[in-house]
DNA sequence: ACAATGACGGACC
DNA sequence: GGGTCCGCCATTG
């Protein structure tokens, strides 16, 4: 269990680090963390990030600029409805000029 | 310990 | 340009 939290923890910690308006890929986090090949791990501490309230989980999405876990929150269009809180035009479950929204996350030098 | 799964990503067709 | 397959790696059954 330490582990998993640990490993939760980095992807926690850099998702809290997205600026509000921007976006991130699971695999940006993935690297971030060290994990490059672990992007998959990435969205399943997503998954855990419920448990947290502190991560926001809607400005991370694929590669694709997809909101590929929209499908995993409350509503169906909840991830949608936050992302164009914070500024961030979204369009058939994609992110608009997302290209220019996304921002790349520094590594995380933890310890 | 083994097999299947998954909020991905890149390679391949 | 679009659809499909395989690989990664931690979590879960």
């Amino acid at each position: 269990m330490d582990k998993q939290a640990n490993f939760f923890e980095r992807v926690f910690t850099v998702a809290r680090q997205i600026p509000v308006g921007r976006v991130t890929t699971y695999g940006a986090i993935a690297r971030a963390i060290g994990a490059a090949r672990s992007a998959r791990m990435v969205g399943y501490a997503m998954n855990a990030s419920h448990d947290d309230d502190t991560v926001p989980a809607h400005r991370v999405v694929n590669r694709n600029g997809l909101l590929t876990g929209k499908f995993h929150f409350d509503g169906t269009n909840l991830m949608q409805q936050l992302l164009e809180n914070e500024g961030v035009e979204v369009v058939d479950n994609k992110v608009v000029n997302f290209k220019e929204l996304l921002w790349e996350p520094t590594v995380y030098e933890g310890e």
